[in-house]
DNA sequence: AATGAATGAGAATTCATTCAT
DNA sequence: AATGAATGAATTCTCATTCAT
């Protein structure tokens, strides 16, 4: 029983191992069975084909996120610490995910098909949290009403992404949270009641 | 002879628009025959092997980069004014040649190879114009002289590459000139005399 | 298990029918293919590549005719007798395996890179049973001594390629086995004690 | 007029060094024309295609032979001097043009196809010097006369090439004109009157 | 369930030959 | 006559996928 979801699991993650080296099309099927310690074969029993392999990556690593950050966010009250939080978390998790955050920022989100799969659709939806967090944010005040809380979400989540992607473009030369306090400021700038001019 | 260098060009044209398309791994060399309405052995007339193709992409490009904008400096005077040409030029040119921008930005400056081999050292001195303009500047006494030029040439280059590549990113989501106000602003800031605090 | 060794068995016999006929450049891998049964793609699992193939023939035919040569010599006294044996199996070897024979002296003995693999110095060395018979017979006192061993090992084998060369260039319009008497005539005049002038 | 005669003999001479080097297979039409300092359709003008001109070669070569040996023998009296010296124009053309004779007798003579095209035969038909030499020898009765003319002429030339072939096996690791006293003799043992025993 | 041998569809590349200029 | 650009068939090799064991 366990061991069948073990096996999967050791196949995702050599793929995640694998095809962040090389990307989707540099990398072998063969590869993968063979640091997953599997046949080539057994592949086929838990995943349909090469692609839907690669396309398991991400949803299998969002579970893991949206998973994860539930627990981070536990116990905090505010919509601003609650923001603070999930960004915090959102930059340790490919501080410490560089591999995946390659084949999700670098090869997915550029390539053609994976927007044609609509997974990266699902994907956002799938980080409800921090629409969660806005809309209890424009309840309480503390949140600007005068846009879109789905607009408001990709204010947030566009500006993470590009940092991280930026990050990892510079192959790790510095620290991805050294940004943590600047983007904080800068998305609360953006989301928060406008200033009084 | 014309003739000749129209093949050649068709050929370097279409594997422009397909290599932007998949990719170097995902692009065949049928295809880009095809394309360009020639045999797939024609191609190894001109260029010496796929990679190679790809390799010529930049290498053209910025040729017409660094000869369109020699044309759009003639007779403009002032440091600050050439700069503000020369940002405009820079985002002008992959407005206008996106597919070439995915081929630069989002492939072959994230690959190792790419860099390795250099080619991405000589586009940078190609763009030799920047560089005589902060040269000028300091000369001039606009331009602070407490920072190396080729350091303030990174600097101009760098931020221009990262909003190009955040615009290939959103693919084309907003209009990459709306940029032009601000990148010019922070470039000038950046690099000009520093204030007297 | 055995299947396995029988297909790979089935490409390298495949292999010597069709590089025997036309040389190395001649032969494609497909024609090896269709002769072996197998699919192109096959070849690959147990062969690198086609020059791993190419020389894996001799590899393997050397150890054949070691093999072979150890069970005739069972039993047999006697210097002199030991070599008759030798040289008999040696064109027995060649005349019932002409087309592993054209591959092997017509092909790569003239070419430099299979020269430059030292797979021939390999071959040479394991054909290990001359230098005993040669090595007792010094000891014995039936063989001359004051030349080395390693050199008249050279000797008898250039003697015995020769011959077998001369054969093929004729493409066999005699019988090699003719030649026996002769050759063993001339190969125990040539190692054994010199004559007493 | 002669023109057209220097760029047949131009081609010729520039395919003799080529497919000298690397054999029919390894070499290609392209590197012939640079050679030869003509265009590479130029050549379909003179040979039909690759085959017929590799073919050209010793077609072109044997003239020469015949026709240098021809002068050679002027003025020899005796058919043993006349044996002697056609041995010796024999080794010294082969020592002489060694290209040639890695063509002629480690490539054409090997190869099926070429004696399926009987060129081959052809040649042997065309040194016919060494033809009449042993007629004449017969009738003036220092030539045997119980082994038919053709055999006689075959067991020299068949010496000859033997030796030659030999040769060039070993890269020219020596002199082949050192054999020719020895090659000599054994020819005359084996075509002149048998010893009385 | 697991295996891994076998497959065969492509892909890049080479080069003899043709043909418009 | 000469050229050399263009062709496209053929070749080696890779690898996702299937299937008998």
């Amino acid at each position: 029983m366990s061991k069948k979801i073990a096996t999967k699991q050791a196949i995702l993650q050599a793929a995640i191992e694998v095809f962040s080296k090389g990307g989707f099309r540099n990398s072998s099927i063969s590869e993968i069975a063979r640091r997953a310690n599997v046949a080539e074969g057994s592949i086929y029993r838990y995943y349909k084909n090469k692609e839907d392999l690669f396309f398991s990556i991400p949803i299998q690593k969002t579970i893991e996120f949206t998973g994860e950050i539930d627990l981070h966010l536990q116990g905090i009250r505010g919509t601003f610490n609650q923001i603070r939080k999930f960004i915090w978390y959102y930059l340790y998790f490919f501080k410490t995910n560089p591999e995946y955050g390659r084949i999700l920022m670098l090869e997915m989100r550029v390539s053609r098909s994976f927007v044609k799969t609509k997974t990266y659709n699902f994907l956002k939806k799938s980080i409800s949290q921090i629409l969660q967090i806005i809309e209890e944010g424009q309840n309480e005040g503390t949140i600007r009403k005068d846009v879109n809380i789905y607009i408001l979400r990709e204010l947030v989540l566009g500006i993470l992404e590009h940092v991280v992607t930026r990050w990892l473009l510079q192959e790790g030369k510095y620290d991805l949270m050294e940004y943590y306090e600047d983007i904080t400021k800068s998305v609360i700038d953006g989301i928060g009641l406008p200033r009084k001019a």
